[in-house]
DNA sequence: AAACTGGATTACAATATTGTAACTTCGGAG
DNA sequence: CTCCGAAGTTACAATATTGTAATCCAGTTT
């Protein structure tokens, strides 16, 4: 599915790698020039970049800058010239990787496979609180309570991520108001209390629950695991 | 600050030890037995426990184990008795610390202090991404472009969460839609396109911007940092 | 030049969110 | 027993959110 960008001027090489690289299952952008490969960047941003280092209208390696505008993406260096200090310099101005013709095209395949390997961002694992019968989960903007995930508004979410955050301490009201809100008002307990109160309907937050919150005498909350 | 649940039947060392430890700024609760501290439990809880061992209505470390249903607070126990095997039988009832009679306040003083200290949990740390000139924290629900700050609605924050979350790299509508309904649909494309094009213009995100969402040929997109 | 294509934006209506205020409960004090 | 006060819940109205659909707009194609 990874996108790639091959630059290169000899139509014959061009057409053995762009139908090997099809046949590989990759999605392959073609560009014979300098020019045209800075105008298929503006419409598809790679995930891949193989690159001539001779190009008619520039040098390959000058190339490299204007990509690393765009993207991050690994360039792989393609070239007849395999003096130490041309991979060196191929290398110093950004390459990944550096392959010299004649090259077999399984090599290539591989070299291209541990470029894209190695450059995978890891997937963002989503910030969530997980508690035993409670997950919080701030992307989805959603809570597991027992088994049971319901969508909970910001206010609630964020209340419920507070109190699940310092899961059998107390906290304030003027905190959690606080922490949401940025600053402290004058009523600040009735809002908390409100939201407090739906939350727990929103959660089926009930007698069965394993978790409940209790508040205390003077103004606190806290979220308790429950034990029978 | 802390609030202290002092559980001890004699008069006259609760009294000396409630007094020396509101002059120490902590908020006392005294009970004299089992009963009455399993009592105040309910409408307090406190954060952390100065427990006698030998009450008139059982035994202290029984206590220990009501209270870690409501509570993980640590516990000191306070006694006369200093055989090892009481040591280690507190111990192996939920203690944290055992102190035997009689003690130096200081001491009791020093010993609370490490406990809260050492109980104290971390700040939960906001889960946010943070890139240069642009923060996204999912917590609070906003996102900071170029120093400028707003609050975004759930749907825009989830996409430029998931955007930032692998900037310089395309995703496709469907994707996006995938992660953020959890199945996609026949026309996910406008609802996305049209919820990007809010999100650039909460974000007043301009030619001006250090970032940018580009859209590739094939339906997907990309967050870009633009260099001048 | 007219028609067309597909992305971007805007309009709109249904729904959801949320602070405030009113109301209900319930335990303790008088 | 009644009254009080505080916590919990419900009601309500002003906003905000959001999917859908209509409109706009810039390149192409005919």
């Amino acid at each position: 599915m990874a996108h790639i960008l091959l630059v290169e001027d000899d139509s014959d090489i061009m057409r053995i790698n762009q139908s090997f690289l099809e046949k590989e299952g990759y999605d392959v952008h073609c560009a014979d020039s300098v020019q045209q490969a800075a105008f298929l960047l503006e419409e598809c941003v790679p995930d891949l970049v193989l690159l001539d280092v001779m190009l008619p209208d520039g040098d390959g390696m000058d190339f490299c800058a204007i990509l690393r505008q765009k993207t991050q993406a690994p360039v792989i260096f393609l070239t007849a010239r395999d003096e130490n200090d041309d991979v060196i310099k191929g290398f110093r101005s950004g390459g990944d990787d550096y392959i010299t013709k004649p090259y077999d095209l399984n090599v290539l395949k591989a070299r291209i496979e541990a470029q894209l390997r190695r450059n995978a961002k890891p997937e963002a694992q989503h910030p969530r609180i997980e508690l035993p019968d409670l997950i919080i989960d701030l992307f989805s903007g959603t809570a597991e309570l027992d088994g049971n995930t319901c969508s909970l508004p910001q206010r609630e979410l964020q209340i419920l991520y507070l109190l699940a955050s310092r899961l059998g301490s107390r906290i304030s009201y003027h905190e959690i108001y606080e922490k949401i809100y940025g600053c402290d008002v004058e009523d600040s307990k009735n809002t908390i209390r409100v939201n407090i109160s739906r939350l727990k309907k929103h959660l089926a937050m009930d007698d069965m629950s394993t978790y409940e919150i209790a508040s205390t005498a003077d103004g606190e909350y806290v979220l308790r695991r429950v034990i029978f």
